[in-house]
DNA sequence: CTGATTTCTTAATCTAGGTTATTGGATCGG
DNA sequence: CCGATCCAATAACCTAGATTAAGAAATCAG
């Protein structure tokens, strides 16, 4: 399944408004800089399982989902997926450390149904901060927020149990919970998928 | 080594040649630049076991550490500890949580032994934006090694067994193995202190 | 220096969650 | 529409790490 399939009547037809509401939340741009803006993004349609960063690629950009899911994962020594991130529409995904360093990464990141993304590419972002200095701030912004809800993650890891862990995923990521197949959210919680199975089913049997 | 120079750098008592150096890092500050910055930050000597942010108080400050070491954690429903971050000299510390949205937050933040820190109010920090923009960049710069760093770790919770991370621990962070209880590196991994002292009997055992 | 507090170790027992295997049900791609 | 693949459920058994308890060692405050 290769991204460069792509179907040449997707080009040039995806929508902005999406991304610039996204970016309106934080900082407010004028018309033409919304114009340079928008002429540094790539798009790109991913149709379900399509790849958009390998283990050990070099993340060359920051992704936003226009629409579909993404998912950002590693695999451990044992095979195993372990799932940092899901990216609905309206939010942004790459492999952080990648991106900064410029060196390989670990982080897969792939398309759980047909998805459309736009990209920023590193050289388009860095551009993006010497022409319109109020990027920094948007982008400070969106990742002292990704920050937070990191550490949070990490707490409820560290002090919930798998079931404590499981009814806070269905509690920040309602929509999430429906589309997504049961064993993704097993890798996110930190579960096998037969244990949250078993999680369920004694939920179900306690509720009546 | 001139003795004008020193003066001018212990204002008041505490030493800002550390901090300047922190964020010479990744911006570079005119002297006058420096002494805007500088002049906004508060000195506080914190004794062994002193509390700097308790739980339920909203975060007024970001902290940077001169010397000594804080940590930050939190408490679970059982009273157990979990620690989110150490802060040897040369670290920034916050609960990100409750400095951005100014609501009452969950983490506390205490000396581990007799500490001086600098701090940097968050009225403070919004005026540095709008007068000195680059401090933008220095934020989103720090957050986004922050972010990173706390991603490897949640994955390196989801992936590894307990002697796995203990032996990361010892590797990223060297000089705080020699000088912190070896309960509060427990703390951090995520193992109860018992455990971690099996696993550090069962290592000296097999290494010979 | 000294008693008090905190920290570390060891060991027996217990449990949350993992592993393996099997089955039936969905979904997908052709 | 049909076979292939993937996904969810259940159950028997297994292990990493928790719990409890208790003594030894280290560190601290007066």
């Amino acid at each position: 399944m290769c991204i460069h399939d792509k179907h040449a009547l997707y080009l040039n037809g995806m929508d902005y408004t999406l991304i610039l509401k996204n970016i309106s939340r934080h900082i407010a741009l004028t018309a033409k800089e919304q114009a340079v803006f928008t002429g540094m993004l790539e798009e790109q349609v991913l149709p379900r399982k399509a790849v958009l960063l390998h283990e050990n690629d070099i993340c060359r950009a920051s992704a936003f989902v226009v629409s579909g899911c993404l998912r950002g994962y590693t695999i451990d020594s044992n095979g195993f997926e372990h799932v940092l991130q899901f990216a609905p529409p309206d939010w942004w995904i790459a492999d952080m450390y990648s991106l900064i360093t410029q060196q390989p990464g670990h982080l897969v990141i792939d398309a759980l149904e047909d998805s459309e993304v736009l990209l920023l590419p590193k050289k388009e972002q860095e551009i993006l901060y010497t022409r319109i200095p109020k990027f920094e701030r948007f982008f400070r912004i969106i990742t002292e927020n990704s920050l937070v809800s990191n550490r949070q993650r990490l707490l409820d890891n560290l002090s919930l149990g798998a079931q404590e862990r499981y009814a806070q995923f269905c509690k920040r990521y309602p929509t999430l919970i429906e589309k997504i197949p049961q064993k993704q959210v097993a890798a996110y919680i930190g579960v096998t998928p037969e244990f949250l199975s078993k999680l369920k089913a004694a939920w179900l049997k306690k509720s009546r």
